[in-house]
RNA sequence: GUGGCUGUAGCUCAAUUGGCAGAGCGCUGGACUGUGGAUCCAGCUGUUGCGGGUUCAAUCCCCGUCAGCCACCCCA
């Protein structure tokens, strides 16, 4: 019988899979409430529409999972849960206290081409501040992030937080001439200023439209990193970054535009120090977003963080965190078959005292015990032979200090707690 | 969606101009019948991604297909 193959982009989730994806959620959940966040959570199927004008062009034509139900409405894998948000605040707008602060943690769908960092099925963190429309807002979101790279162990030689304004961006572009419908297609142009050479890039530019001057200017634009100190917006945003202890992490990249359409104000989007992997996450100012779902005009801020492109840079800069893969403490062997049922009493009563403990459930050689609790991580082996049960004792080995003590079976719990504290692992 | 590279044991990878499909790690057993990681010995593991074609003969050449990766596009 052949295996059915997993859907294209997906990924299985085995149990060292999965103590990595909820050791991330973990700090995740940890940082978000630091903060003051709740944890809410959308539906994971959304009717289309209510992603039409709100997210990027791309993103609801070509990326979305779209499926008709039996009565032939089209439903959607949810993309993205900034909209999902924007609707249930909609829909509450009279009864929640402002500012709200709410994150998650959950799956997402995108039809794309799978490569390293992007999945078709990927888990994000999201987190929001709806309600205020101060630059000091955006400056939390940036310290929440930085505050989750602390937590990791990533550095601020190893990630960065790039930070940007739309409203800068705007004015900027006008200044030399490019308004209306020129501004996406110069956004664009932007985003691949990095990936393409010099000439190239002019080339490029030149065919989009702009005038041997705007590009120019366009190139004035793009290296002044003082520019935003024109921006009453950026300059109130980085006093804010110093006050929450995050300057190390953030700095301003005029390059920093962000696809998504509903931007308004601030966008930023952190990327490891090398520049090798795609944006690790990306967030800024939405401050219509609200209303274009329906609801009244509330202002809001929030970043998404795909757990795929976090996972590789902390494997790049050895920040994987040591996780056993067994949730046990204890190993209970099965000396003989007339051993077995002591073997499971200790193990229950091991249990009752709130110690994870594990019974080996047949009566194989010691060795192979030994080694699949040395396998799966197990610190410590109780064992319970012929001797141990006629002088109602019990052998304790620990696994990781490579001893062992015969014991008074009374005395077992109390030696396997003191043992158990500082564990290495997570 | 377009173009390119790759696909061999559970994992990492070999295999001469087309000529019997191999090694290391791991796993199983033993050396060691009440003690794990080290060492040594032995053993197991294959529809060479899948389907077709060319050939006396295909892992190798050709076509298709699927998946991973790279670029474009976009984005977490």
């Amino acid at each position: 019988m052949k295996i059915t193959s997993s859907v294209k982009g997906t990924r299985d989730y085995y149990p060292a899979e999965m103590g990595l994806r909820n050791w991330l959620y973990g700090k995740i959940r940890s940082v978000s409430r630091k903060f003051g966040y709740q944890e809410f959570d959308g539906p994971f199927l959304e009717n289309l529409e209510l992603y039409a004008a709100k997210s990027g062009e791309e993103l609801v034509k070509k990326q979305a999972f779209v499926f008709p139900d039996k009565s032939g409405d089209p439903i959607t894998l949810r993309p993205e849960l900034t909209p999902s948000l924007a609707r249930m605040v909609a829909q509450r707008i009279h009864q929640l206290s402002f500012p709200v602060r709410w994150w998650s943690f959950g799956p997402f769908w995108r039809y794309e081409t799978p490569q390293k960092g992007r999945t078709r099925e990927f888990f994000q963190w999201n987190i929001d501040l709806l309600g205020m429309e101060n630059p000091q807002a955006d400056a939390e979101l940036a310290a929440v992030a930085c505050e989750f790279f602390r937590d990791v162990a990533l550095t601020a030689r190893e990630v960065k937080l790039q930070v940007n304004n739309r409203r800068l961006m705007d004015s900027a572009l006008e200044a030399i001439g490019i308004r209306g419908e020129a501004v996406g297609g110069t956004f664009r142009l932007i985003d691949k200023k990095e990936k393409m050479k010099q000439p190239e890039w002019e080339a490029h530019a030149r065919e989009t439209g702009l005038t041997v001057d705007q590009v120019k200017g366009l190139m004035k634009i793009l290296n002044d990193l003082e520019l935003w100190k024109q921006s009453r917006e950026l300059v109130e945003f980085f006093d804010a970054v110093q006050a929450f202890g995050v300057s190390e992490y953030v700095e301003y990249n005029p390059a920093v535009i962000r696809g998504l359409d509903y931007y308004t104000g601030t966008v930023f989007e952190g990327r490891d120090a090398d520049g090798e992997f795609r944006a690790l996450l990306g967030g800024g100012r939405y401050d219509n977003l609200v209303a274009d779902v329906g609801g009244g005009k509330i202002p809001g801020v929030g970043f998404a963080m795909g757990d795929v492109v976090i996972g590789l840079i902390l494997k790049k800069n050895g920040k994987e965190p040591m996780l056993r893969i067994a949730p046990a403490d204890v190993l209970v062997t099965t000396f003989s078959a007339q051993e077995a049922t002591a073997s499971m009493e200790i193990s229950q009563s091991l249990r009752a005292a709130g110690i994870a403990a594990e019974w080996y459930p047949a009566p194989d050689r010691l060795p192979k015990q030994l080694k699949y609790a040395d396998a799966l991580g197990i610190r410590l082996a109780v064992i319970l032979g012929p001797d141990e049960i006629r002088q109602g004792k019990a052998t304790l080995k620990d696994l990781i200090r490579r001893e062992q003590a015969t014991i008074e079976r009374a005395d077992l719990l109390k030696e396997i707690s003191k043992r158990l504290v500082g564990s290495p692992c997570e």
